[in-house]
DNA sequence: GAGTGAGT
DNA sequence: AAACTCACTC
């Protein structure tokens, strides 16, 4: 099995470039270096090579707004998943400063301000001081600017329910392109509302055929995108990734695979249906009749079956 | 920090 | 002609 190190891709060096950019605003360095790092990030993430290439060609200077500075960065996060510019950040700010920019309305300078007179470090301590009405006691802070951000806090909290298509697909590829890397596993599919294409997804699904499954389930709980774990067993487990999204993957055996992956897609009221058209029909069907109908109703019918044989609660 | 233009 | 520094802007 490989073992390489996962390749820091492009998308997760722009990412560190942005957070490179956050932290030297927070710092309170001068903000244009701080916009330089994000116009890099946005022109690697428009690339269509990867960075690893660029560096081996010597050709990083060609991204627009990558000079001597942001090139070192670029060559160190490839080279060996990390940037001294990065660490040196972050050991310069508190921790947790970062996390209060997720609140629309709290830039740097505000976060920064906010730190330095109530040594405030996350959302939950913004949100009390705010309610406490020790925001507006604050220079540049007024009661309008610290009811705005009460509610942006609040709709933060609302969103972490669903999440939107694409970000939940992202939290997906990554970590079905991370379990078939570590596991050789050809047969890890995304299932769900993220396969049905719905505009917002709750949980992620995903399905693995494999009659081995308990390491398949430690793999999937030590993932590198993994923030908690809230539950591991033989067919089940359930992780949390970034910003709250859950993930549950399935594994079974392979010749339920594709009743599982029918089942598993859902929805859970159109399984229902098929559930219904099956077992009302079954009598009828004998040997060679075939339609698309009658083999989704038949999967339909091993699968439900099979998932309550093997829990006691299928959620 | 990078881009730019002037000056060396 | 090219490489480099500097001052300045964004």
């Amino acid at each position: 099995m490989p073992r390489e190190a996962l390749t820091f891709d492009n998308d997760a060096i722009a990412k560190v470039l942005d957070e490179i950019g956050d932290l030297i605003e927070l710092k309170g360095e001068n903000v244009f270096r701080a916009v330089t790092y994000r116009a890099a990030a946005r022109a690697i993430r428009d690339l269509r090579e990867p960075l690893s290439k660029l560096v081996e060609e010597k050709r990083l200077k060609e991204i627009p707004k990558v000079g001597p500075s942001v090139a070192e960065a670029i060559e160190q996060l490839v080279a060996t998943g990390v940037s001294k510019r990065h660490a040196d950040l972050q050991a310069a700010v508190p921790p947790g400063l970062l996390t209060l920019l997720r609140v629309p309305g709290v830039g740097p300078a505000t976060a920064r301000m906010i730190y330095d007179h109530l040594r405030i470090t996350t959302i939950e301590e913004l949100e009390e001081a705010a309610r406490d009405h020790r925001l507006q006691q604050l220079p540049k802070i007024q009661a309008k600017t610290e009811e705005n951000i009460l509610k942006s806090i609040a709709a933060l909290r609302q969103r972490t329910g669903r999440s939107l298509l694409h970000e939940a697909r992202a939290s997906a590829s990554e970590m079905v392109a991370y379990l078939k890397e570590r596991t050789g596993l050809e047969r890890i599919v995304v299932a769900g509302s993220l396969r049905r294409y719905r505009e917002t997804i709750g949980d992620v699904d995903i399905v693995v055929a494999s009659d081995a499954a308990p390491p398949i389930m430690a793999m999937f709980v030590a993932a590198p995108t993994v923030e908690r774990v809230l539950a591991q067993g033989d067919t089940k487990s359930s992780v949390v990734v970034d910003r709250g999204l859950q993930i549950d993957l399935r594994v079974v055996p392979p010749e339920s695979f594709g009743a599982a992956l029918l089942y598993f897609t859902g929805s859970k009221e159109h399984n229902v249906r098929l559930r219904g058209i099956a077992l009302r029909r079954r009598s009828r069907w004998t040997g060679s009749r075939r339609s698309s109908v009658r083999i989704a109703a038949r999967s339909m019918l091993r699968a439900s079956t099979a998932c309550r044989r093997s829990s006691t609660s299928p959620t």
